[in-house]
DNA sequence: CTGAGACTGTCAACGGTTTGACAGTTGGCG
DNA sequence: CGCCAACTGTCAAACCGTTGACAGTCTCAG
């Protein structure tokens, strides 16, 4: 059981700054939580702070509005950490977690985590850099809606997803267990409007979709078609 | 001078967790670089890494595409500080600076920083405390512009800019320096767009606005409009 | 294998934004 | 003090994405 947690946390990158000594330490510290497909994981407001690190499945980040239509900022896949407000204890959690599929999550206690951190600093440098990115990562989106129109928006978002779902990736495909409606939900579109965004792809050959999969063949193709369209 | 730079890097939230005694140490090492309105700080894509302070007068933060337009994604104030890449050294500059106004910064080499971090790591916390919030403002902006109209999305991108403004704000009136056109870029909006936008949010009285100028008078009050209006 | 629920494709009407164009205003610089 | 450049207000037409509606397709659980 700990053997399996210490795996779990050792492929997350944020940890990959810690000695394996210091995994062995909270490993014994940390909750496996198992889940259900669209099971609500965290919501929007809670205060109790955990570093939660996917062991299984796919997780949906996100939040709901008040008229109920959620919100997707992004799919997590094994592998991948959430729960920022472990850096800011006492701070409500901005976006809530839902899961995406079956799966199941390794949680460490915030403060077990941050003294941990306290105890190995030579982790820190790597820890900002983690969240350095996450932050260029959140800037670029920004600055894609802004300047982009929805197919550049769209097609962004996708090596986006990409990029998380497999951040060493080599040049293969890269299929999402995705519906239209929720990449307008990610994109603040429509069902209809995302179908004819794809479909504009689809026939240039950049993407290929099905029944709940959108399948990206060839990443860079597709990044290269999109710098060629503007910028 | 070395007094000065001081004074300026005491102001810094960022380095606010660190003593005294350690800003006295690096203080000598930072350059004073004063600048003139509209001249380009950095561009994106350098690869030098330091620690920008803003000393005095207003900063843009932004990047240019290939057709020549401007996207502005904020503005920062006396006492803000940027230039991410000094967590990630080594990478290259995510977005550009620019000045907006004349003013000057305070500029510590990234090494320095990092080194210093590394003699006092009891500034860490505190370090990613301020990381993390900016992550959450930065996914907060990609929520508004995914679920909000583009009313909402002005509203909630001028309070955004009076909380840099000044983080501690009392209930007091802010006024940015920005033009329509500024605004319409930092919203992927057009110019005349945004003309509607304010002329609406000044008839129920919530903004004013003249030549050049912004003026949100109770910040409060947009708020609780704009979460009146939708969430 | 079969049925129900979830997902999808498509259409016309509607509405809000941009485009493009032009005259009017402001403020700073010489 | 006056000029020029930057900024602003406004309009109609074109455009693009949404709204709303419905029938068709797929998948998985039973």
């Amino acid at each position: 059981m700990v053997d399996h947690v210490l795996e779990v946390l050792k492929s997350c990158s944020l940890l990959s700054g810690l000695p394996e000594a210091a995994l062995r330490e909270v490993a014994p510290l940390a909750r496996v939580r198992p889940f259900r497909a669209n099971e609500v994981l965290y919501q929007r407001g809670e205060v109790q702070s955990a570093l939660s690190v996917v062991g299984a499945g796919n997780v949906r980040i996100g939040s709901t509005n008040a008229e109920g239509r959620e919100i997707m900022l992004t799919l997590f896949e094994p592998g991948a950490w959430f729960g920022d407000t472990v850096f800011s204890p006492g701070m409500p959690r901005v976006f809530g977690a839902t899961a995406h599929t079956d799966g199941e999550l390794v949680e460490v206690p915030g403060q077990d985590y941050r003294a941990l951190l306290a105890r190995y600093p030579e982790a820190y440098p790597r820890t900002l850099d983690m969240l350095s990115r996450r932050l260029w990562s959140a800037i670029s989106i920004i600055e894609d809606n802004a300047l982009r129109d929805m197919p550049g928006r769209v097609g962004r978002r996708l090596l986006f997803l990409a990029h998380m779902h497999d951040p060493q990736r080599g040049p293969g495909p890269v299929t999402f267990k995705l519906t239209r409606e929720h990449i307008a939900n990610m994109m603040g579109m429509t069902r209809q409007g995302v179908h004819g965004v794809l479909k504009a792809l689809e026939q240039r050959g950049l993407i290929r979709f099905s029944y709940g999969r959108i399948t990206v063949p060839d990443p860079d193709a597709l990044k290269a078609y999109l710098d060629d369209r503007s910028g």
